[in-house]
DNA sequence: TATTTGGTTGTTTTT
DNA sequence: CAACCAAATA
């Protein structure tokens, strides 16, 4: 994407240079925002084809989307004037699977596994709990998948943790390490990996296998890692063990742009390359192509408060451009329609041309909502990045799970999903039973289907309805070895009728049904070879299907995102990083939203929020835009807010503050009426109040339109002395978060430290 | 067995 | 104000 950049160079600076040419040995690239990176990586990757004779095969290279990575590989070709062939592209999660595809059996998995994403593994967690008859109202199947996730990117199996845990204090985990075990034998039941298996099983299978581990390190003599501020232990071993041996190992990343913490991404990996791997020679790239001047200032001054990061400043050669924008919004319905406003007289006047220059990022997806509304209100073209995910869709889900047990008769979670979609008469009370019988045979679930006759207890009706569906199943598995994925799956939706189905089910019909057919036309396009690199010919031991599904798995929305259509892009912040438009508006920028008020629990997560708005900046290249609402509805109820401490960070003289019409309209006809003065704090009163800008990171000491809100709270300074019904008395030791997630750590006289939420804890003044 | 109802629950961010 | 889930009904 930075390619795109119309003020790149032709040659490459000094730096990129040194980066490009670079041939052994660890190589640090430290790449600013919009400095050019891609084209760094690209470009020595062909260097080293072409000047240094290395074949294409011997390369490896890592980055964070499927999108990043096809984009790599065209730009190679166009280079070299061919196609790399051999050479392995892709993101840890895809070159972990075409691993894992390669030596399953060894590790005692079929070729032919499933990949469960985040929901399937939920439903097993969920099933797990059951079986360990542990309450789901009391365990949160989403803490305990965090909890097990987090252990397996730490590399730590089922096993170690249940030894470590098992007998410890914690009961949260001393049930996950009760679940964990038992969640990771129904995955290998069912001949399955979750996502965070696709790290950890590669590491698993180098590390015991020698001689695989000895083949890699051979074959890969050159490896590449993008983004790698956002890579976790898993990815870091993985790394480390590919290209310990002969060093060649190049990474690129920013660690002001590491924004994956809460998953598990290390930011130390980054910080401490020189270390990992001494003698590395670094690089940095601090020279911007991207943004106007102003934009990189504000974002230089944003990410200067960070503590924990490599001292840098990026430097352009760019004019200023536009300031920024600041702009009030009365509530979100307002600030969506501002923008819709906005964009459609910036293309009115010329100043931006098409839709697709527009980009609109927000902190949380359930933001889009409002914007969503305003862009169809008002006809313009959209498209949404995330939010409900277009593989995530009961439909697509629903097709693909018989796709899946079509592919890998022992994916019960594919086919406990399906049995009775449409229905068939198989009812809860009949897939118990088959389940039950099933585990009492010892046999696959689909075996159990098959003869279901034999199942005691079931109505003549449901025997039918499975035997139905399990005759489909096996009849498909036959045509799938012979017939390509298109007109397999075009056939199936066919013989089920499903699209009729979906259009009976109501109003949604519609839209379902449209999905499922993108979802037919997909396949139909899909190419195995974009998957696959064959490399003793076609592998055989896989269908079409197999790897079709293999594929999808991975898909994500960003991979989706077509730059080429002309629509405004809306998308989290998240997914904006390695993207730039010329106009960018970040919306929602109010204390608590962005950043979040849990994020003030941390210090380091504060930063990584930070660095979040940094990111968000940096996207742009001509004109920013900075929103803010007054009222905005979150979880139900209104909430007030206020701007955000993160804009206070931005030098005034980049900043052009205005309201939006309809709060300009509201404040004459008020200011007609009756002498309001304090009609809104924008940022000149703001620091006009709380002094000189820098945003206070230990929270309220200031008061800020929020407090009129929270009469009922009384307002707690640091030292004072308070009272609490069971705690007794105690000094107030930090007051951190703003309005209804106000923390108070407090120093009480008899039981110590503790940390209350202010509106729970109905704390006293005390005196 | 399928559908409806009512109550609860919850909001980061994603491969 | 959702979306999701369990219990109640047709």
């Amino acid at each position: 994407m930075a390619s795109t950049s119309p003020a790149a160079p032709q040659s490459l600076n000094p730096e990129q240079l040194a980066a490009v040419e670079h041939v052994e040995g660890p190589l640090l690239v430290l790449a600013g925002a919009g400095s050019g990176k891609t084209r760094v990586l690209t470009s020595r990757v062909t260097r080293l084809i072409q000047e240094h004779g290395v074949p294409p095969d011997r390369i490896l290279a890592v980055t964070f989307t499927n999108k990043a990575a096809g984009e790599m590989r065209e730009r190679i070709r166009a280079q070299l004037g061919r196609d790399p062939v051999g050479a392995w592209i892709g993101t840890f999660h895809s070159l972990g699977a075409r691993l894992l595809r390669r030596h399953a059996e060894i590790m005692g998995w079929d070729p032919a596994f499933t990949i469960f994403d985040a929901e399937e593994s939920l439903r097993e967690i969920k099933r797990a709990l059951e079986r360990e008859q542990l309450d789901p109202k009391r365990w949160k199947p989403k803490a305990v998948r965090a909890a097990i996730s987090d252990a397996k990117n730490q590399l730590i199996t089922p096993g170690e943790f249940a030894e470590e845990h098992r007998e410890g204090f914690d009961f949260f985990l001393r049930n996950v390490a009760r679940i964990y075990p038992a969640y990771q034998a129904s995955l290998r039941d069912q001949n399955a990996f979750d996502f965070d298996d696709l790290l950890v099983k590669p590491v698993e299978l180098l590390t015991e296998h020698e001689q695989v581990l000895a083949r890699y390190r051979e074959r890969f003599a050159f490896v590449l890692v993008d983004e790698y501020q956002d890579t976790n232990h898993a990815q870091f071993r993985f790394v480390e063990l590919l290209a310990r041996g002969h060093g060649n190992l190049m990474v690129v990343g920013d660690d002001d742009q590491s924004i994956y913490g809460w998953r598990g991404a290390d930011i130390s990996n980054i910080l401490e390359f020189e270390r990992s791997f001494p003698g590395a020679q670094v690089v940095r790239l601090e020279q911007n192509y991207r943004s106007s001047a102003n934009i990189l200032s504000a974002a230089n001054e944003v990410i200067r408060r960070n503590l924990n990061r490599k001292e840098k400043t990026l430097r352009t050669d760019r004019e200023d451009g536009e300031r920024l924008s600041l702009v009030q919004c009365a509530d979100e319905r307002d600030e969506a329609g501002w923008i819709v406003e906005e964009i459609e007289t910036r293309i009115r006047e010329g100043t931006a041309h098409r839709y697709r220059d527009f980009a609109i990022l927000y902190r949380t997806n359930a933001q889009s909502r409002a914007l969503e509304d305003a862009f169809r209100r008002k006809g313009v073209p959209y498209q949404i990045v995330g939010g409900v995910r277009f593989y995530e869709r009961r439909e697509i889900q629903d097709v693909l799970a018989y796709l899946r047990l079509i592919s890998n008769p022992r994916d019960s979670a594919a086919l406990e999903r399906v049995i009775n979609v449409p229905r068939r008469g198989v009812g809860r009370t009949s897939q118990e039973r088959l389940v039950a019988w099933a585990l009492d045979q010892g046999i696959p679930l689909l075996e159990a289907a098959v003869r279901a006759e034999e199942v005691p207890d079931l109505h003549a009706g449901g025997v039918r309805g499975i035997q139905r569906f399990a005759e489909l199943i096996q009849r498909f598995s036959a045509r799938a070895a012979s017939l390509s994925v298109g007109p397999l799956l075009e056939e199936l939706v066919e013989e089920l009728d499903f699209l009729t189905h979906l259009l009976d089910e109501g109003p949604d019909g519609e839209d379902r049904v449209e999905n499922v057919k993108e979802l037919v036309a997909g396949a139909m396009d899909f190419d195995a070879q974009r998957v696959e690199v064959w490399e003793d010919g076609p592998p055989d031991h896989f269908t079409e299907l197999d790897l079709f599904l293999q594929h999808v798995a991975l898909i994500t929305d960003v991979d989706r995102h077509d730059p080429d259509s002309d629509a405004v892009t809306l998308m989290t912040l998240h997914n904006a990083k390695g993207l730039e438009f010329p106009v960018v508006f970040i919306a929602g920028l109010e204390e608590g939203l962005f950043p979040l008020g849990r994020a003030y629990d941390e210090p380091a997560q504060l930063e990584e929020e930070r660095r979040l708005f940094y990111v968000g900046i940096t996207r742009a290249e001509a004109k920013l835009f900075l929103s803010w609402a007054r009222e905005r509805r979150r979880a139900g109820d209104f909430m007030f807010g206020s701007l955000s401490s993160f804009v206070q960070d931005v030098p005034e003289g980049l900043l052009e503050e205005r309201r939006s019409p309809r709060l300009e309209r509201e404040r004459r006809a008020y200011r007609r009426s009756d002498a309001g003065s304090d009609f809104g704090a924008g940022l000149g009163e703001r620091r006009a109040r709380g002094g000189a800008g820098a945003s206070d990171t230990a929270g309220a000491a200031t008061r800020t339109p929020d407090d009129e809100f929270n009469q009922d709270l009384p307002h707690l300074v640091r030292g004072e002395r308070v009272r609490h019904d069971t705690f007794g008395s105690g000094t107030v030791h930090e007051v951190t978060g703003f309005g209804r997630d106000v923390k108070v750590v407090v120093d009480f006289d008899t039981v110590g430290r503790k940390k209350l939420l202010a509106r729970y804890a109905r704390l006293e003044k005390d005196f």
